[in-house]
RNA sequence: GGGCGGUUAGCUCAGCCGGUCAGAGCACCUGCCUUACAAGCAGGGGGUCGCAGGUUCGAGUCCUGCACCGCCCACCA
């Protein structure tokens, strides 16, 4: 009794069984197992530094259910990993280059490389650390990261097979650029912001009249590239112009008025600027005429020789200066103030400029109707149940994917251009020569894929995939996937889209949207805000089961989580609590005897009788209430409803066990006059109910259950690890 | 322009299919260092469950409308 603290210390006990774990491999999966299978790839934390509490909450809850199907005897996989993250890696590179005065482009690209897996190997050596430490009962046998060998193969297998089968393809279109990082982005890295910004009225001369047409817009400077002034066929207050030309102001050019159903006559004037080149809708409208692109910007969002007088000037300067032009020549009628949906770029908070660029793009369409239907026919199932609606409004409405990014960090994309025949090869092999003319003449792009195609791939990648593994026969597709909202379009719908194209199956069962976490102030916690904890902080301040059980208990559906260190303090005092139950425990051992108690499995919640065949009361009581325990704990997590399971074993441990029945045994124990030979059925039901409360307590406290059951077992002559 | 979530004790929030659901933790008040635990024990105060209607024998719990707060999606210049 003397040598256990009266006080719970958690970090002498957690860091000790963390390594255990890892060291004795004993949550590695068996792919040669017959017993049922769980399996659950985890959302691979990006190796931009250090894992923040969202990760913990997502790794607790991954954890809890893991460690639950794990102990109901399933073979379960949790396999572990991290993404490289591309553009988001190559800026924390960056930025500490830029630190030092240095620029990717003059250290080259090789050597920027070397130094990006320098930073990979800091990161995913914290990241694993962190999990280690968090208790995540990964098998990290199996770990992984997108930028492996192996991984590589399957993204350039998908990258192969989907050119083949025509679903890639590269074309020069209007794509979201961000003038600052320098490369195209998807829609989905598109931020919109609204925006105080302003409409600006200007008058375009009708040639071979004295009447202008006015024209609105917010951004004046892409006039410079404009090729058409449209209005709507249908507006009558335009007729008149048809078929007539409009003198473009301060580049001087003839340009036609065209008749498009672009132009919207309840907004504005009703006429519309076309610029092919700097605008999505004007893209297609200049596809619908057949008008000239008018490229007027560069790659840094500096105005080029095609912007006249404007060239070298940065756009929002040249914005100025046409504004100021406009209004020296007065052709700006008028602006108002006008709020906007203003891009920005996920990244940098650039302002995204619409540009036309050559790009490679995925042709989502046929994957997305596949990804459709999986879901439709309940082949995986949405946790809470109306993000299955978010899913297919999103689904429904998608524009192709663009997938290169003019990065040096990431996959590179498998294709050669041939100085010349000009064409393009494709392969799954580094080719020496053109596919089509033979010659050597060729150069492999440049440019990398977009980090979310490798991760598209993770539940089968990280299995073998291309190769028929076993791993990939038994453990695909996974059980569960639990991840945050914020990536549900950016990496679940392309699971989805990926899983079924090319293992002909959905990559998981269910995927359960867990709660995003705040700080105190409710305000979103972000790498990129920098207003991250750490969680080996918290960690080491209340124990990790502590801050474990914080997040599981704080886990309802429907609500954010505003994470408060009081509540740590609280579930630390929980901890305590139990360190000290399990010392009356023990005391009660010493004073009654220890035998060998522990029951078999199947008759856990069942009491052992007195002499005379009868139950004690209390035991009949504190039992009837641990097996309806269990039973509301199962069903709890079954439905993902961590708070549930939290809250009724905090209460049954507090309230039912420690504040009633340990009371109770407690006055047994004081009218035992000595110690007896065998251990009486009053004490022995002592400790079976404590063995039983722990191991339900076990998924979301794993260090001090697995502590004390160890005490517990030790005393009871029994060497089985709970967590085994 | 669409869509979603929230509004319950001073604070942070639970309340799943309508009937011991008016609750928890923290905070607060009173009394206790009772040999598992003062990170504790015993007890206590505190809310007309956002507003207005409706369905029902009965509604935080279902329906309608409204008001705030927050979020997501969107090629209206």
């Amino acid at each position: 009794m003397a040598e256990i603290a009266k006080v719970y210390n958690p970090s002498e006990i957690e860091p000790r069984w963390a390594q255990e774990w890892v060291e004795k491999q004993i949550y590695a999966a068996d792919a040669s197992s017959h017993r049922p299978m769980f399996s659950i790839v985890i959302p691979p934390p990006n190796v931009t530094g250090s894992l923040h509490m969202g990760h913990m909450l997502e790794h607790t809850q991954i954890d809890i259910i893991v460690r639950w199907k794990r102990m109901q005897g399933m073979n379960t996989l949790w396999l572990p990993g991290t993404d490289h993250a591309g553009i988001a890696t190559q800026m924390v590179v960056e930025r500490q280059l830029a630190e030092i005065q240095l620029d990717r482009r003059a250290l080259g690209r090789e050597a920027f490389e070397k130094r990006v897996w320098d930073w990979k190997e800091k990161s995913g050596n914290l990241i694993k650390k962190q999990m280690i430490r968090l208790g995540a009962s990964c098998d990290w046998s199996r770990e992984r990261f997108t930028l492996d060998p192996g991984l590589s193969r399957a993204v350039r297998e998908v990258f192969v097979s989907l050119y083949e089968d025509g679903l890639i393809y590269r074309g020069k279109y209007i794509v979201n650029w961000c003038p600052r990082c320098q490369t195209a982005i998807s829609d989905l890295e598109v931020v919109h912001e609204e925006t105080q910004g302003s409409l600006y009225y200007i008058r375009y001369p009708v040639i071979g009249t004295k009447e202008f047409l006015i024209v609105a817009t917010t951004r004046p400077e892409t006039m410079l590239g404009d090729t058409a002034v449209a209005v709507n066929p249908d507006d009558e207050r335009y007729k008149k112009f048809h078929g007539r030309l409009a003198r473009l102001p301060l580049m001087n050019r003839d340009i036609p008025i065209i008749l498009d159903e672009l132009a919207d006559p309840t907004f504005g004037t009703g006429v519309v600027k076309v610029t092919p080149a700097h605008d999505a809708n004007d893209f297609l409208a200049g596809q619908r005429h057949n008008l000239p692109q008018i490229e007027i910007m560069d790659e840094t969002g500096v105005m080029t020789q095609n912007a006249g007088p404007y060239a070298g000037l940065d756009r929002f300067e040249a914005r100025r200066r046409v504004l100021a032009d406009l209004e020296a020549q007065q052709l700006l009628v008028k602006s108002e103030p006008y709020q906007m949906a203003l891009g920005r770029c996920q990244r940098c908070r650039t302002v995204v400029e619409p540009r036309l660029s050559t790009q490679w793009f995925v042709k989502v369409a046929p994957l997305a109707a596949k990804a459709i239907a999986a879901v439709e026919q309940g082949r995986t199932r949405f946790v809470p149940e109306n993000y299955t609606k978010i899913y297919f409004d999103w689904m429904t409405n998608l524009h192709d994917w663009c997938i290169s990014r003019q990065l040096w960090w990431g996959h590179r994309i498998p294709a050669w251009y041939c100085d010349s025949c000009g064409k393009t090869t494709v392969a799954r092999q580094d080719p020496t020569q053109c596919a089509h003319c033979g010659k050597e003449t060729i150069a492999q792009d440049p440019d990398v894929l977009d980090t979310w195609f490798s991760s598209a791939l993770w539940p089968f990648s990280t299995l073998g995939w291309p190769d028929q593994t076993r791993d990939l026969k038994v453990f695909y597709p996974t059980s569960l996937m639990i991840t945050g909202f914020d990536i549900l379009f950016f990496w679940v719908a392309r699971m989805m889209m990926m899983g079924l194209e090319f293992m002909g199956d959905v990559p998981f069962r269910e995927v359960y949207i867990h709660q995003l976490v705040r700080d105190a102030e409710k305000q979103k916690m972000s790498k990129t805000k920098g207003n991250v904890i750490d969680p080996l902080v918290v960690t080491e301040k209340y124990g990790t089961d502590a801050v474990r059980f914080t997040l599981a208990i704080m886990s309802s559906p429907g609500t954010d989580i505003a994470l408060s260190e009081d509540r740590m303090e609280g579930y630390r005092a929980f901890a305590n609590k139990i360190w000290n139950a399990a010392r009356f425990v023990f005391l009660s051992m010493e004073k009654a005897g220890a035998p060998p108690w522990i029951p078999p499995a199947d008759n856990r919640f069942v009491p052992v009788p007195e002499a005379n065949g009868a139950v004690l009361l209390e035991d009949r009581w504190l039992f009837s209430r641990l097996s309806r325990l269990a039973q509301e704990m199962a069903r709890a997590w079954g439905a993902y409803r961590y708070h549930e399971a939290a809250h009724a074993i905090y209460h049954f441990f507090w309230g039912d066990l420690c504040d009633w029945y340990l009371e109770i045994k407690k006055l047994r124990l004081e009218a035992i006059p000595q110690k007896p030979a065998t251990m009486p059925p009053a004490f022995e039901n002592l400790c079976r109910a404590f063995d039983v409360a722990l191991r339900l307590l076990h998924p979301m406290m794993p260090f001090i259950t697995e502590e004390l059951w160890q005490r517990l077992a030790d005393r009871g002559g029994q060497s089985i690890a709970l967590s085994e």
